[in-house]
DNA sequence: GATTAGCACTCGGAGCAGCGGAGTGCTAAT
DNA sequence: ATTAGCACTCCGCTGCTCCGAGTGCTAATC
């Protein structure tokens, strides 16, 4: 099974794929004969077509029905067939448009490049995650929020805020407040969120053996409002796109399962999780997805750098007859564009 | 059409109801007459259909089938036959038990509350809609976030946290800062954002006359900050419980119709829009639903306080076909709850 | 030897008839 | 006023045929 093919066995595929895609109905061999460059007749496909079969390739359905790429055939033409394009220039221009015009807050920007990666691709939902915990910092601020509440406000280097509520925290006086910060922020110079946690459990027990009451309570209290590793922010655009490809329009079972499944983060986390590590695209097919249970779907993601590090990703999903060569373009270009967007500020 | 019913007419459409929401399916003379308490025969029961039918009460889907209830029989059910039951015991533990779990922030109150109405009403998506500019705010703070980026932080006294950037702002020192921080809580004292939106903007036009170039920078600032008139908040949870639904599972067009409304938020608000005056509980039974083109939905849906006023909403979207008398007590329930929760802060 | 025309064969889906059942409305009896 | 009885309606299921798209194989052709 599976191997390498000859220059016409792989246009053969690759029109099979392409139809396929196109269609969602399984492809005959008149309809390749007639779509070849290279004239064939459809007995000569069909000759071709049963050895891509062997191959493992292709699949029919059942007798007397067109073939329908597998797998594995749509992964050979992902990385030997498809002509890699740079996304169409009108597309471009969207983005930048859209890259212009939007807020200063990183959070917003990502909500509109998911947003436009959507109605550009129509094909699939699209998905953001960001993963606050491994930004470098740039500052922690601590503010009083009530007779019992301190706001903790995190800012990021690539302009991310989160804030998190601390209840219970009484006597503090605006001048504490003001220690604790400028303490806060020598420590968290240049670490993540990560890293300061963990620097913070080193300190507290250093620190217990000096007497500075303040520091202590200082640690203690960005302890307690760190403790919650902090979620990772999941963004999902577009769902009702989905509801577009015949496949799962027809099968409410299917539908029901991927909804369910994206109502669930952690789900969706662990689908882009590849991506969260280096910028490279990662298109994973069918059953090569890392959750189980998916078959049919096909995961396109890239991630992007805020700052320095990767710590976001963004990522298409559809079913496995998706576009392929249209949509790595897209995930590639919005990738880059958020990369570099953040790097600028 | 439509008028007073009697008693037995009354409680044929009551059967009717309770069947239909039951079953998805028509229902016949037969099943009403073994269901009721009263003995009659189901050719009785066909006279009182019949009448029904013709108050505009029921409908039949073709003749020789059985019936169904229209809008009206809806909320006739509604309005005077449901039995106003309480929350069940087991459930209101759940919510006491949840609303002890959750954290201190408002809005992770928020998201809870609606998950778990969500996943005990098992019916419907679950909506809840928080407007932040009519809360009575707490405090504002100004940070720097950046070379020439501050950030507001805006706490309202239900505890609501939402913090806007702004860039292009350098040149403050820190001393700056905390005395622009100082009068503009001074400023803001008690008001709701939007209240204290047109007064920075009354206080501009004096204030130029006046010579403190400090204090029209703080207002010039924030009344940049806050042009953009405040995003509500919308928490969509449970969504695919839609798909439950046999009356939208099998009619993918009207499903893709209400999933890709409820992706825009605007949609969502106004079906929330009139709890969001009072917090009395509403029923919209199918196209009484503020939105137009969607006259096989319902909306239950509540107002609660945030501090004083009415600012959040929480609703429950579900087929028309819903349980009422579960969900009735549900919402309201979990109305009152968030809305007692925020008043002990 | 590779390609292709020809042909028999397979299989799914559309279309149609027939039937059974659930439900109705009407009438006449209680 | 209620109800038993009955004829009637209509949906949906089942089974049937027919059609077409597509195949694999074989024999002829380049």
């Amino acid at each position: 099974m599976t191997g390498a093919l000859d220059d016409r066995g792989a246009q053969v595929l690759r029109h099979v794929v392409e139809d396929y895609i196109e269609t969602a109905e399984p492809v005959g061999s008149r309809t390749i004969s007639k779509r070849m460059e290279q004239h064939l007749s459809p007995a000569t496909i069909r000759n071709i077509m049963a050895d891509l079969e062997e191959m493992g390739y292709l699949v029919q359905p059942h007798t007397s029905a067109g073939r329908v790429p597998t797998g594995a055939g749509f992964r050979y033409y992902v990385d030997y067939l498809l002509a890699r394009r740079r996304l169409a220039r009108p597309q471009r221009d969207q983005f930048q448009r859209m890259a212009g015009e939007a807020g200063g807050s990183a959070d917003e920007l990502v909500r509109q490049v998911s947003r436009l990666v959507s109605t550009l691709s129509r094909q699939a939902c699209v998905v953001v995650v960001a993963r606050l915990s491994s930004q470098p910092l740039r500052s922690l601020n601590l503010l009083r929020a009530g007779a019992d509440k301190v706001l903790l406000v995190i800012v990021t280097q690539g302009g991310w805020v989160e804030h998190r509520l601390i209840e219970g925290e009484t006597g503090l006086s605006g001048d504490d407040i003001g220690k604790i910060n400028a303490y806060l922020n020598e420590l968290a110079d240049g670490l993540s969120l990560h890293e300061l946690r963990g620097k913070i459990l080193r300190e507290m027990k250093q620190e217990k053996a000096r007497y500075d009451r303040l520091m202590q309570r200082a640690l203690q209290l960005s302890a307690r409002a760190l403790e919650e590793s902090s979620p990772t922010e999941v963004y999902v655009e577009g769902r009702a796109n989905i509801l577009e490809q015949p496949e799962f329009a027809e099968d409410v079972q299917k539908l029901k399962r991927i909804l369910r499944a994206f109502e669930e983060k952690s789900v969706i986390v662990r689908l882009l999780d590849r991506t969260l590590e280096g910028d490279a695209i990662q298109v994973s097919i069918g059953s090569e997805n890392p959750v189980e249970g998916f078959p049919d779907i096909s995961v396109v993601s890239s991630g992007y750098r805020l700052g320095e590090s990767v710590t976001g990703s963004i990522g298409l999903i559809g079913p496995v007859r998706m576009d392929y060569s249209r949509i790595i373009p897209l995930v590639e270009y919005s990738a880059r564009l958020l990369s570099s967007t953040f790097e600028h500020r």
